[in-house]
DNA sequence: AAACAAATTAAACAAACGTTTAACTTAAAC
DNA sequence: GTTTAAGTTAAACGTTTGTTTAATTTGTTT
């Protein structure tokens, strides 16, 4: 299962990645990515073998780089609260540029219309929790943290908080006057950023 | 503007609705929705004039009734964290059982193949974060409230922790071992509910 | 009972879909 | 230079798509 795709392969796969992500799997037709991709429709069944495995090959192509190395920042020394912080930019950074796939991934999981397999995806997200929960308990038993967190529901709250924002954009162009993919960007990595740290260290730090 | 729909366009709204969120806008076909809701093909144009207008009549029914009123709220004579702790309940009870909708209005918000007109669904959005502003900064206002705090991301908070635990539904059954809707439904309204209260009671009252 | 509009139907429509074919071009191997 | 395989193409394939048609049924009004 190792996917080796050549150069004009990954071409393809880019620009439908971008056109899955903008108009979804059903309402992007092969002759839409051919076009955008400037190659000959039967291109798509000759190297995938169909739409359906195309997508498939996309998700193995992007799941194989999805796996976040935290496991370097266990090592670092650093305070519980410092490799959160480090966690949380490094959550957001990656995910942000890889959110085209993510958002086609969401569509996927939760979609009755095909059936893909994401165990890989799986494994790389339990490695991660892993990882996060390995920092908690250890500010925990520091006694930084607070004992009253569920802990598998933080990565949600980091990146629902994210992909909100991201779904509404057009929501939150209007109310935040971010009328350019540059100033919408640059509030992401600052203000967002930000909120999200406030949010998950208010959350393991205050005691009620 | 007024969506006066009787009851067998209702019904098919509702059944559109349903495989909408479960397949996407173009991943369901007329006749899938005809064979579902018992009609004939030719009905939905009968009644809407196409499936783009059936969709638009779609977001115009539900949103109709999404305004939430929680400015009823404002009025009792509650503590700010009471009232907090109440709005989120509300909101998560609310968007739980539109979840359907609120779905295929997420999809669509961020997609380039249609344009919607959402302007009843935003004018909501800004109704709703004035009122969790107006409890905010009453709470601020008594010294109970942390002054460091981006009210117009707190629902992103709340509202993506809640979308972001659906759209992952597959993933958090097996972790938490909610083989049934009954299970699952019930893990959203105990401990995922308390996970989101105790993040935004957190982020307002942590002092750093 | 006749007349009328509204509701419902099966059938047909052109357009778009994913896929396959068979011919052609390119590039490497011998 | 011939052979062989891989890459690329335009055209056609059979389905499925959303929509329209024209005929029929239903229910209400006169």
């Amino acid at each position: 299962m190792e996917p080796n795709f050549n150069e004009k392969q990954i071409c393809i796969l880019q620009v439908a990645e971008k056109l899955f992500a903008e108009k979804g799997f059903d309402g992007t037709s092969i002759r839409d990515i051919s076009k955008a991709a400037k190659i000959n429709i039967a291109m798509v069944s000759y190297y995938f073998g169909s739409k359906d495995k195309m997508l498939e090959a996309l998700v193995l192509f992007r799941t194989d780089d999805l796996a976040i190395q935290i496991e370097n920042l266990l090592k670092e020394s650093l305070s519980p609260l410092e490799k959160m912080g480090r966690l949380i930019d490094f959550y957001i950074t990656r995910i942000n540029q890889n959110k085209d796939i993510y958002k086609i991934m969401h569509f996927e999981l939760s979609s009755k219309k095909r059936v893909l397999n994401f165990e890989s995806f799986t494994q790389v997200k339990k490695r991660n929790v892993a990882s996060l929960r390995q920092i908690i308990t250890e500010g925990q038993d520091l006694g930084i943290f607070n004992l009253d967190v569920n802990i598998d529901l933080i990565a949600p709250t980091i990146l629902g908080t994210f992909f909100h924002f991201q779904m509404n954009r057009p929501y939150y162009e209007n109310i935040f006057d971010l009328h350019s993919d540059e100033v919408f960007e640059n509030y992401v990595k600052t203000d967002l950023t930000k909120h999200i740290k406030r949010t998950i260290n208010a959350l393991l730090l205050y005691e009620k």
